[in-house]
DNA sequence: CGCTGGATTGATTACCTTCAAGGTTGGTGG
DNA sequence: CCACCAACCTTGAAGGTAATCAATCCAGCG
């Protein structure tokens, strides 16, 4: 089986430069002649990764099919409408997947950042333009590879479909956020999302007093992925910096001071 | 590989009423010696659902581990937060699926017929409300009889991966809409997409005058599906009306008189 | 014929957007 | 080292649009 039914197209037109994408382990740091196994084994995407349930000679021979490609801030993985050459997952730094309207409206409808498999909701085209917010680093497969590797290591297989599950599940929620809820409650929802995916600390916890959470992205790119203005935004957050729930280090820097009291808020309980 | 990789928890609790779920080939019309092959091949969902690609005998083997069931309008075929027992097709009817908040906001994330897939975005517990908006016929198969049938013919499953790319982009494209359209762009992007999937008539063809659309939903589902309020959603409706973009033989009927137009305002191009 | 639920229309309000200005930060170059 | 600049963020004021509140209309049905 493959991951699109459509082939791909004679003229592949890159989005990013070119030709820098380079060999797979280039950017191995150091030791040149570390075991294979290892390098994937030691990645710090592949707990979260399409290759998470690989380990050994299925994982190092699966990596050998990759290429580590490094992109600067600002720079396109691809475009909407370009043709769906490569598959990527996401090693380091921040990527932003969006659609666009002709005037320029945008909707940002996810960012995806360690681990995180982009090139779901492909059908031989990219769906979406990806973008780096900062540095990004991505380990990419062509389309034809993956699709072969799925058949041959069918717990990749089953990894991506459970991805799939997740992502679906995940806009799902987005959309509830998008269509019903208030600035406050999207704004909160935001922090609180990036909060549990990204502080490293557990929520569940009791005595949880303080939480960090870091936000890569502009005011703009959170406006427009949360469907607001970059003005609501920068009012919205002042009120909750106002009420004590949460405190601004820097713009980009913010520390969660009450998590329960903007989780209440997230769900449109207080 | 499993659709999911959580197991089901001991205690299933059924959403609809559970023993009236008939064997397979009870709603066979007519003859009950007709062969197997012949009647899922004859099934009205066959084309567009999982099965579209098994044939002949292999068709018939797998449609023989599925049952029919029908479900009176107004009914849950399952509630968010079940245990995941079945995954259906739709055979005829349509169904919404819906998220909640604890206030009663609520928001449509897709409305299913013949043909669709219920069960993605799955995680073990179903994470939407499906609800029967008519009277509903599914073909449903239970979790570990479909997953286990994935493994078996991977033109299923190949099937399913393209079905959940779909859904994806799907998806995608309703975020853009929620997040970013005006009340007028959502309703004409709503009509014409209902159009493009239900009237049968391909509007690509030129000489197209009049398109009927017929809407099995409720005004409020409309509403919570494009994230309006029923009274924009029915103002708005009455515009397109009095410009004469489309007609209404009835609340539920609407006839498109100039699908062009409605497809530039649908994309903001108007 | 009256009843009921859904759809439409009307009037008012609140909230978010828009338009506009000021403030902050980080980088560059003199 | 500091001034300057640009980009981004924040704050303010005004306005418009969709939500809310409320009444009427309409179709289906007992």
């Amino acid at each position: 089986m493959s991951l699109t039914a459509a082939n791909i197209a004679a003229k592949p037109k890159p989005a990013a430069t070119e030709g820098n994408g380079c060999q797979r382990f280039n950017t191995m740091p150091g030791n040149g002649a570390q075991p294979k196994t290892n390098y994937c084994a030691s990645c710090a995407a592949h707990d979260k990764a399409l290759c998470s349930r690989l380990t050994g000679s299925d994982l190092a021979e699966f990596g050998s099919m990759s290429q580590h490609k490094t992109i600067t801030a600002g720079q396109m993985l691809f475009s909407e409408y370009d043709d769906a050459r490569y598959y990527y997952t996401v090693i380091s730094g921040d990527v932003r997947l969006s659609r666009m309207l002709d005037d320029g409206r945008r909707q940002i409808t996810g960012f995806k950042s360690t681990g995180d498999f982009i090139g779901l909701g492909t059908d031989g085209h990219f769906t979406a333009d990806a973008e780096a917010i900062n540095e990004v680093v991505v380990c990419q497969f062509t389309v034809p590879t993956l699709n072969q590797s799925l058949e041959e290591y069918s717990v990749v297989q089953g990894r991506l479909m459970e991805m799939m599950q997740e992502e679906v599940i995940n806009l799902q929620n987005h959309m509830l956020l998008l269509g019903r809820k208030t600035p406050m409650e999207k704004i909160a929802n935001f922090l609180v999302e990036r909060a549990k995916k990204y502080s490293g600390v557990d929520l569940d916890g009791d005595a949880i007093t303080e939480v960090d959470v870091k936000l890569p992205m502009s005011r703009t790119d959170v406006a427009d992925f949360l469907g607001l203005t970059i003005e609501t935004v920068s009012r919205t957050i002042t009120k909750l910096r106002k009420n004590g729930v949460i405190a601004l280090e820097t713009a980009q820097h913010i520390v969660i001071k009450d998590i329960e009291e903007l989780e209440l808020i997230a769900n449109g309980e207080a």
